[in-house]
DNA sequence: CTTGTCGATAAGGATTCCCTTATCAAGGGT
DNA sequence: ACCCTTGATAAGGGAATCCTTATCGACAAG
C-alpha cells in the first residue's frame, strides 16, 4: 500500500474511469492499471470492478476510499507544511479549463503574485470532468470553470469569477459573415469550427455549445488556444465561438455573426475548499478577487503571460 | 514520502531515539537512520536533530509529526477496515513486557480465542518504553503492562488487569535459603541475580526492583523466560523474582526468601486506546476481562501455550 | 458483424526502497 | 583522557515501485 497507489485509487474512484485518472495523472493508462493491480494485491480485495454506470466498489472498496482520500490529503497538507514553517514561498496551485485557463488565469495570477510576495503558483488545464476530483484530493488549490459546487463533490465552495459573453465569429470573407439579417442555429452545424482545445471537452460553455448544435466532431479542428482559431477564422477556413471582451484586442478583421439567441451569457467560476481546508493563499487570492485590480488585469488580458512565469507549469491533461 | 518512513519517523521522535526505534521495528539502526535520511531529502527539512534531552524537532519536525501519525493511523485502519469487510478474522495484535508476556497473556489469549470466534491474536513483546509508542501509532491493539495513562501518552486508557505478587526465591541449598530470620534488602544486592528478560528492562518491576537493591549489571542473568531462571535458583545458582501464583505450579523445589518488605504487590495493567478509537476485538476483550472465566485462565496459567497458536508471532523487540 | 472503448496483462527498463555489515565523527560520562 | 553511546555514511544486494509500449479479451453501440 503506497501514497501513490492510494491517490490513483481515489482518481479512479472520483472519476469513474481508469483512463480518466491516467490522463488527470499525465500517465498511461497501464500505469494506473497496474497500480490497482498492486494495491488490491497488498489489500487482498478487488476494490472495484467495472459496473455499468462506471465503476462499483466492493464493500471493502467503499470503506477504503475514505480513508485513502484522507491520506492523500495529509500527505499534501505535510508538504506544504514544511514548506510554510521553513518560511518558503507559498504554493499555489491552479488548474483551469481550456479558455479561461489560456484567457484570463495567466493575467490574474500575474497580477496576484505582483501584490503578494512569496507566493509560487503553478497553472495546469484540465477538463471539466477532472475539476472537482482534483480539488477533492487537494491535488489543486484553486479549480477555475464551471461552477463545481452543488454537485457530486460536496466540500467544494464556488463563486463567480467573472462574467463573459460567448459569441461567434468568422472571417469577413467567410459566406455566414455576408449573409444579412439573423441566423439560424440549426444553420451552425454544416460549418467547419475552429475551437481552442475545451471544444473537445464535452462538458465547457463551448462543448455544450457544440453539443446542442449538433455539430459533427469531424467539422471541429481543435487549436492549441482561442487566438490561433481567429486566426484561421479571420482566413475564411470556418466560424469560432470568441469570448467577447477578449475579442476587442484581436488585431485581425473578423465579423462577429448575428446568430439567434447569440451571444450567451454565462459565468466562469472560481472553486475551492472550504475555508477551513483552504491554504492560507488561497484566502488571500480570493480576498484580493474582490478588489478592483483583479478586474482589470482580467479584462486586460490577452493571454501574452510569458510561460516562464509559471514553473513548473503543471499540464495535468494532454489534449488528445 | 513513504507511509514506511513516516512510521519510522513517528517511532523515532515517540521513543526518542533512533537505536530505539530500531528495536521496536526489528531491523538494525542504519535502517532507521536511512529511512530518516530519506524523509529529510524528500521534505527537504532536517526533521530533528540530536539535542540534549533526546530529540529536538526543526519547527517543520513539529507540524509534521502529528500528520505522519494520522496517516501512519489511517493505514492501519483501512487494512483492518478491508479485513472486516471480507468477513475475514479480526486481528488482534497484543504486546506484553516479558514477564506478563511470558506468564498470563498466551494462556488469556487463548481462552479469549475459545469464547470468540473469529479472531486472530499475535503476541510480542516489547519493553516498557516501548508500549506507549507502539499502542499510540497504532502498531499493536494491546499493551499489557505497566499502567501507562497518565504518562505522555494521552490517548491510552489503563485498566487494572490482575494483581500480582513479586517474591524472591532461591534453591533449597543456597546460603540466604538457610539463613534464619529476615533478611535485609541491601543484602541481595551481593548476589548471582537470575532474571527472565524484564530484567533487562529498566522501567519494568523487576528492572526497577533490581536498580533500587543497586544490583550491578554483571551480577544479573538473563533467562528466556522466569521458569528458566526459577531452575538455574533450583540448582543453587542465585537468587530469582519470582510471581507468586505461577510459583505454585513448580515442580522443582525452591525456597521463598523473607526479605524485608516483600513480598511486592504489584498490577499489571491493560492499556488500549479510548474507546472510540479502538477496534471492536479490544472491546470484546476488555468485556471478556470482567468474566471470571478470564480471571481462572490467567491464574491457571503456566506459560505452556503451543507458539503456534500465535501466528505469525511479532517479536516486537529482540533482546539484546 | 464491425468498431471502439475499457481494463488486464506481458515484457522491459529505470529508479527507489529497504535491509544488511562495516566504519566514522561527535558528544557525554565517569 | 578514555570509553561508550549515538547518529551518519559507504557499499552492496534484493525486492518493489513506477513507467513505458504492445497486445488481448470483454462488451456495448453502430
Amino acid at each position: 500500500m503506497t501514497l501513490n497507489q492510494l491517490k490513483v485509487f481515489v482518481l479512479v474512484v472520483r472519476l469513474g474511469s481508469f483512463r480518466a485518472a491516467a490522463n488527470a495523472l499525465g500517465v498511461t493508462e497501464p500505469a494506473v492499471s497496474q497500480a490497482i493491480t498492486a494495491l488490491r494485491q497488498s489489500l487482498g480485495d478487488p476494490l472495484l470492478s467495472r459496473g455499468n454506470a462506471g465503476i462499483d466498489l466492493t464493500p471493502a472498496g467503499q470503506r477504503i476510499v475514505g480513508l485513502a482520500s484522507q491520506m492523500v490529503n495529509l500527505a499534501v497538507e505535510a508538504e506544504s507544511a514544511v514548506r510554510q514553517a521553513q518560511g518558503g514561498p507559498e504554493l499555489l496551485r491552479v488548474v483551469a479549463t481550456a479558455t479561461p485557463g489560456d484567457a484570463v488565469a495567466p493575467a490574474l495570477l500575474q497580477a496576484f503574485m505582483l501584490r503578494s510576495a512569496q507566493i509560487e503558483a503553478t497553472l495546469g488545464i484540465a477538463t471539466t470532468d477532472e475539476l472537482g476530483a482534483l480539488l477533492a484530493e487537494r491535488l489543486t488549490d484553486i479549480a477555475i470553470g464551471p461552477r463545481l459546487a452543488g454537485t457530486r463533490f460536496p466540500g467544494v465552495i464556488s463563486d463567480p469569477l467573472m462574467r463573459y459573453r460567448l459569441l461567434i465569429i468568422a472571417g469577413p470573407t467567410h459566406p455566414l459573415a455576408r449573409s444579412a439579417g439573423s441566423i439560424r442555429q440549426r444553420q451552425l452545424a454544416d460549418h467547419d469550427w475552429l475551437v481552442d482545445p475545451s471544444g473537445t471537452d464535452p462538458l465547457s460553455d463551448v462543448g455544450l455549445l457544440l453539443t446542442r448544435l449538433g455539430v459533427a466532431a469531424e467539422r471541429v479542428n481543435v487549436f492549441p488556444n482561442q487566438r490561433m482559431a481567429w486566426a484561421a477564422a479571420a482566413n475564411g477556413d470556418g466560424i469560432a465561438p470568441a469570448v467577447e471582451h477578449l475579442l476587442a484586442r484581436e488585431e485581425r478583421p473578423v465579423t462577429v455573426l448575428a446568430v439567434e439567441g447569440l451571444p450567451l451569457d454565462l459565468f466562469w467560476h472560481i472553486n475551492t475548499l472550504a475555508a477551513d481546508r483552504r491554504t492560507p493563499a488561497v484566502g488571500r487570492l480570493l480576498r484580493y478577487l474582490s478588489s478592483p485590480d483583479s478586474m482589470q488585469a482580467m479584462f486586460r488580458a490577452d493571454g501574452r503571460v510569458a510561460a516562464s512565469k509559471f514553473k513548473p507549469p503543471v499540464y495535468v491533461t494532454i489534449w488528445s
